[in-house]
DNA sequence: ACCTGAACACCGTTCAAGT
DNA sequence: ACCTGAACACCGTTCAAGT
């Protein structure tokens, strides 16, 4: 079958050389190893070498796609806002967007750190400069803080939480479950999950009643 | 002026033969110079062989000291727990052992984060495997910890705070303020020292309202 | 006992060279 | 463009050797 000219194509399409080279996509091979071996191993095994290694690729590949190993990293915790932004979303609106569906917020939040215990460090450890460079990384960090801002504001519309400025009262939450997330997963306090869980909840009561309009 | 003999001194005190080697107390030293590294450049820029050349001694005399570089970081570790359960007593203490007393180990709690984020980064981050091993260490930090049990027992004895069991309720206000304290430090919320501040005087005077008897 | 230098097995990163 | 190996400047740690 012959395809008709597309003005959209380009007038000499660049045919892709398969095999030539180990990877298509290399750069997308390369992130999702590493998620693989921090999820597996933790950030402090991570080496470029061993990503290399794993893909088949030799130890400088990697410089064709990341400009260096905190590049690769900031790479990772693009990845684990957006996942987390997505599973608070989830939470919110399949909980019928009310004071549950905050509750459900929460436990989702801790939940999603003690699942991903590694990704979530890399996130949050100070692996990772934020602010200035990396606008990207900067825009999903503040997309999934954006979920919890857009809930409290819900919940003040809808009467159910004072009307503090809703950017203080989201930092508040923020902190009571990152400080949860964290303390269980760095093995501060020795609780089970099931116990974190307990404590989110219990810290989500009385915070309820802390901020309740 | 000759000093009479004294029964607790041992029999034939050894003499110290300065200048032999290069410390009395090498290992006292290694511990300083560690935690001046880490205050000045950050965990990450602590090395074995610089602490070494700092103290103009050869690399691997830390050995003599410390099993490896986590039982330095264990070291430094406790040490911060130490300071860090002190400032919390003297503010308890020098407020009224009441419920202003109780919002100012909140505020001192997270002013020595934030003025010494690499020790407390060391002190909480992981590199260090709390539990089995390193009994004093986890001493220290039952001890940090016990101080804010202790305080929150005082306050529900007092009437003022509700009678939840003390660990969990602990448990909430450890959880707020790390997190408070994390996200400062690792420069999650673009945050002055002041407003991390004024979060802090927030956070408890909600969670004040909610956890009152 | 306490300290030393040499040596080992690792790193991240740079760079000239290949296709 | 994309990938390669050699090389550089670092690590933590071990160990036989000195005093």
């Amino acid at each position: 079958m012959i395809r008709p000219v597309n003005a959209e194509m380009p007038v000499r399409p660049r045919r892709k050389r398969r095999g030539r080279y180990h990877h298509g996509d290399l750069g997308r091979a390369l992130l999702q190893e590493a998620l693989r071996t921090i999820q597996a191993d933790g950030v402090e095994s991570l080496t470029l070498r061993g990503v290399g290694k794993s893909l088949g690729v030799s130890r400088t590949a990697l410089y064709r796609h990341f400009s260096d190993k905190s590049a690769l990293l900031r790479a990772v915790a693009r990845e684990g806002f957006r996942t987390l932004r997505l599973e608070l979303l989830e939470a919110w609106q399949a909980n019928g967007r009310g004071r549950e569906a905050f509750e459900a917020m929460g436990v989702a939040y801790v939940r999603f750190a003690l699942a991903h215990p590694s990704h979530y460090r890399v996130m949050f450890g100070g692996f990772v400069e934020m602010g200035s460079a990396d606008p990207e990384l900067a825009a999903e960090a503040a997309g999934a803080f954006g979920a919890l801002v857009d809930a409290l504001v819900a919940l003040q519309q809808a009467g159910l939480v004072r009307r503090d400025e809703p950017l203080l009262l989201a930092r508040f939450i923020w902190a009571i479950v990152h400080g949860i997330a964290r303390l269980a997963i760095d093995g501060q306090m020795r609780c089970s999950p099931d116990e974190s869980e307990a404590l989110t909840r219990f810290a989500i009561e009385r915070v309820r009643t802390g901020i309740a309009a």
